[in-house]
RNA sequence: GCCCGGAUGGUGGAAUUGGUAGACACGUUGGACUUAAAAUCCAAUGGCCGUUAAGGCUGUGCGGGUUCAAGUCCCGCUCCGGGUACCA
């Protein structure tokens, strides 16, 4: 058969859409059912790039291989369409951006259908379709209508809040914010940053750590705006604990982990001297109480002010108006040089009733914690370095367990600072009581927090980094709110029966005024009347994207269901993802919010399971080669020659470096799949995609590589395409051997989505057929159905020429002979000393003294013995022999 | 700084998890076919020594160690990539 592959790629893309060929049915009979998702991707203007379909082809091969397997398998797509792009085309051009949208999801659709993926097309979802994003909207009054109950660790229905008597007893308003005080979803001022370029704020982490906004790199500055937040630091715990049990990559559990900062240790109260206040602090070393010789508020703490004695006060004022002036770009860049100033005021040390002074500086951090920390320079290196600077006195607590008699000295004298673990010392005080001398770490946080707790001076407490999530953008293209704002200053959200509450039509897309959306403009739709006549105004805030694509997977389960968010039936059955593959620069943010979503909708009983994704897998990064001069000026693509394998400069002749680093506009190494497609075939680029290497790892593009495997494909259609290679006599065990060896391999490896070397054992065995000239019909099969997962057009193709009337995707997978897998004999390496010195066949079966006999008696072993004696013989059946002189 | 990865021929990468290092593929070289080229096919291909051959030595970022045996385990580094940023 000559390798025609566009045309039966053609042929087959087709036969599989007419026929539907994957079409997921919601088969509740069938007890395996395998739901394998991709991360859906953001249809960009710029067409897919070669870095999408690796994990698609990836999920793809799983998919078609599962199926063959007997499982129900759902594996569909979509797109997450709403994003900055679209809005901005719309503001140039004043074109909707539904309409640049939709052109972008064209585009991505023959695209991916061009590779020949094995998508349920009839599920195909987009977030920015009302039919979904009502959904989206659902979900925020569900957010809206949720409180956590702390004890059950579980959300819960609003309606089941108890309000306190004595709230109660003050009166609707106050009962009315006791409640949005426990609604995971609130509207509030926060202290935001915004981006004056693209006049939007930005969650946190859409900040760089240079200060600057990740999606347009202008810098950022805080602003204190009205905005929705999530509170998912309620489901820090739930979050955290959940991670244990899934099957993800352990380096992604650990960056949710660090997220979500999880630590433990206690609040401790100070009196201030006077004045009467009481400051509040968190610390992890209670246990160091005794070195605490000064304490720290951050700029923004709400007792600076009272604290502040007269003299102080014009040299406070001035610092914390800097500071809280300051963006985090100058607080970073400030790191290393720590400034502060005293208050004037003193606190009491609880442990030991001594005076220490209160200072304000910028290194605490006012979102974290209590916003006030007690200072112990001799265990802390903040606080150490600060000591230093403003001459503040260091008290070692602590003997460092240490062998370096230098720095054990040093610490003892306050001269440096200790932060591991040693033996307490200067650690009691009779008047107080407590007394952890000669103690240990471990021993000493639990007796001073007993102490402190018995004296109600303090507790055991849990901290988390996790913040409330800043949830609202300043943007038309997003998900609109479904919120009015009342004149009287309440709120309410829309009934269910309202939505979708869908974006209205406008003239022109540019943000409105003070930081406001462009929905600002859209007067007759922002502007609404109550029943009782009061005048509301729609809130013109949007979600930011991650909305959309926090609960995408369970939509994809019942994606035209009209009258719920899914069917119940239908998420038992097909809950949880068993298989997700994507990027990992979603480590954190859409697997965490995904998560916290898919958590309280379990609370409320929506769906059946506590996580969403069992199995979690991610595609390295697909990268190319560039070339760079000596002195690191990197060269484009099309300015290097190749000449015996090493690169000049076209022009000047000078030699290059060839490197490996992104794909970029300028380094003119980008490529196209359609291009790789258009010259070797969809199949081919499949092949490539999964051959370069280990599915996880980063790897650079390298076209010759696609050559390679598509000599493969050629030889493949050549040989098993060619009816009279294919015979009907019986095979040889050379090749029936090889076959299952094969098919076991094979599995393996998709099992465990290694699909390079499973592209590799394929090869190895066509090049075995290849040189025998010849297979037997029923080989032939067998080989074709084990290559489908991997290039299905070519696989049907030839499925169909071996008289075959129904598609290759539901046939079975074949079943392993093991009798073709055993083996009678071993050519054992026979090493002396640990080196190899020649190879010896025996039977498996043979025992160890007969093993050593044989051995012993080759004559090539006396060459090696020299006349010694062999101190020891290791026989590793089927493995080794090591012959110790 | 801290937390995760990683480093194997000229290149992408294999190596049953402690047991034959370099599978498979690219590239290169030589050969066949061709008027020629492309395509295809055959052979060789880690480095060094050995005229050939037989064979030997050496070799998985660096330095130590454990073991009959180390790419794989342990200790100490170097470099590269990703995440994070004073989290008390």
């Amino acid at each position: 058969m000559e390798y025609k592959f566009r045309e039966i790629e053609k042929k087959w893309q087709k036969y599989w859409e007419k026929n539907k060929t994957f079409k997921a049915f919601d088969d509740f009979q069938n007890p395996k059912k395998y739901y394998i998702l991709d991360m859906f991707p953001y249809p960009s203007g710029s067409g897919l790039h070669v870095g999408h379909p690796e994990g698609y082809t990836a999920s793809d091969i799983m998919a078609r291989y599962k199926r063959m397997k007997g499982y129900n398998v759902l594996h569909p797509m979509g797109w997450d369409a709403f994003g900055l792009p679209a809005e901005q085309f719309a503001m140039d051009t004043g074109t909707h951006p539904a309409i640049i949208t939709n052109k972008n999801c064209d585009t991505f659709r023959r695209q991916i259908k061009d590779i020949g993926l094995s998508y349920d097309w009839d599920r195909e979802i987009n977030t920015t379709d009302p039919g979904y994003f009502k959904w989206t909207q659902w979900i925020f009054i569900q957010l809206y209508n949720t409180w956590y109950d702390e004890k059950l660790q579980k959300g819960r229905h609003i309606n089941e809040l108890e309000v306190p008597a004595d709230i109660k007893s003050r009166g609707d308003d106050y009962v009315r914010s006791y409640i949005d005080g426990k609604r995971l979803a609130y509207y509030d001022k926060a202290l935001v940053w915004w981006c004056s370029s693209c006049k939007i704020v930005c969650a946190n982490e859409e900040v760089l750590t240079d200060g600057s906004h990740e999606k347009c790199g202008h810098p950022v500055e805080k602003m204190n705006l009205k905005q929705w937040m999530l509170r998912i630091p309620l489901y820090a715990e739930r979050l955290l604990s959940g991670l244990d049990d899934l099957d993800w990559p352990e380096g992604i559990k650990d960056q949710q982990r660090n997220w979500i900062g999880k630590s433990t240790g206690a609040e401790v109260k100070f009196h201030v001297e006077n004045t009467g206040d009481i400051i509040s602090v968190f610390t992890t070393r209670p246990d160091t109480l005794f070195g605490a010789t000064y304490m720290v508020l951050a700029p923004e703490h709400e007792l600076t002010a009272r604290l502040t004695t007269g003299e102080k006060e014009k040299e406070v004022r001035k610092y914390i108006k800097d500071a809280v002036l300051k963006s985090d770009l100058d607080r970073t860049d400030l790191a290393k040089e720590k400034t502060g100033v005293f208050t004037g005021s003193y606190a009491i040390n609880p442990v030991n009733n001594k005076k220490i002074p209160v200072w304000i500086a910028d290194y605490v951090l006012t979102g974290y914690g209590t916003g006030a920390i007690m200072a112990v320079p001799a265990h802390d290196e903040r606080d150490f370095e600060f000591a230093l600077k403003y001459e503040l006195p260091v008290e070692c607590i602590m003997n460092p367990d240490t062998d370096d008699q230098e720095l054990k000295e040093k610490t003892l004298e306050g001269k440096a600072c200790w932060t591991e673990d040693g033996t307490y010392v200067n650690s009691s005080d009779k008047k107080t009581g407590l007394d952890i001398n000669g103690l240990k770490k471990e021993e000493g946080i639990k007796k001073t927090i007993e102490w402190l707790e018995s004296r109600q001076l303090g507790k055991a407490t849990v901290n988390y980094k996790l913040r409330d999530w800043l949830f609202s953008r300043q943007r038309y293209w997003g998900e609109p709110f479904p919120v009015i704002h009342w004149e009287d200053g309440t709120i309410s959200l829309l009934d269910e029966a309202e939505l979708p509450l869908e974006l209205p039509v406008l003239e022109k897309y540019q943000p409105g005024e003070n930081g406001e959306s462009p929905l600002a403009n859209a007067t007759d739709w922002l502007m609404v009347t109550g029943k009782n006549g009061m005048k509301g105004r729609r809130e013109t805030n949007t979600m930011p994207q991650w909305a959309g694509s926090c609960w995408y997977y369970l939509r994809f389960i019942d994606p035209h269901n009209s009258k719920a968010i899914f069917s119940k039936e239908k998420e038992k059955y097909w809950m949880p993802v068993d298989l997700y593959i994507g990027g990992a620069e979603h480590a954190v943010l859409h697997l965490l919010y995904s998560r916290f979503w898919h958590k309280v909708l379990y609370d409320l009983a929506y769906t059946s399971h506590d996580e969403p994704y069992l199995k979690l897998f991610n595609q390295g990064m697909i990268l190319a080669f560039a070339y760079e001069t000596k002195t690191g000026a990197k060269v484009p693509a099309d300015l290097v020659e190749e000449k015996e394998g090493r690169y000049f400069h076209r022009n000047t002749g000078e030699e290059l470096t060839q490197i490996v680093a992104k794909m970029s506009k300028s380094l003119k190494n980008v490529v196209n799949p359609d291009d790789i497609i258009q010259r070797y075939g969809a199949d081919a680029f499949r092949l490539y995609e999964m051959f370069m290497g280990p599915l996880d790892a980063s790897k650079p593009w390298d076209e010759k590589g696609v050559k390679g495997v598509f000599g493969f494909l050629t030889r493949v259609a050549r040989l098993f395409g060619d009816l009279s290679c294919v015979s009907d006599e019986t095979e040889s065990d050379e090749i029936l051997q090889a076959l299952h060896k094969t098919i076991r391999k094979v599995e393996n490896d998709i099992e465990n989505l290694r699909f390079n070397t499973a592209i590799s054992s394929l090869m190895i065995f066509t090049n075995l057929a290849v040189k025998k000239g010849k297979v037997n019909r029923d080989t032939a099969k067998t080989f074709v159905r084990i290559l489908h997962p991997f290039a299905p057009h070519l696989a049907e193709e030839l499925w169909e020429a071996y008289g075959n009337k129904e598609s290759l995707a539901n046939e079975e997978w074949p079943e392993v002979n093991e009798k073709y897998l055993k083996e009678d004999t071993f050519e054992y390496p026979v090493s002396f000393n640990g080196k190899l010195r020649f190879r010896l066949e025996l039977p498996l079966d043979m025992e160890n003294n007969e093993i050593e006999n044989a051995v012993l008696g080759d004559e090539r072993a006396s060459r090696w013995l020299e006349g010694n004696k062999p101190r020891r013989i290791i026989i590793v059946k089927g493995r080794i022999i090591n012959v110790v002189i």
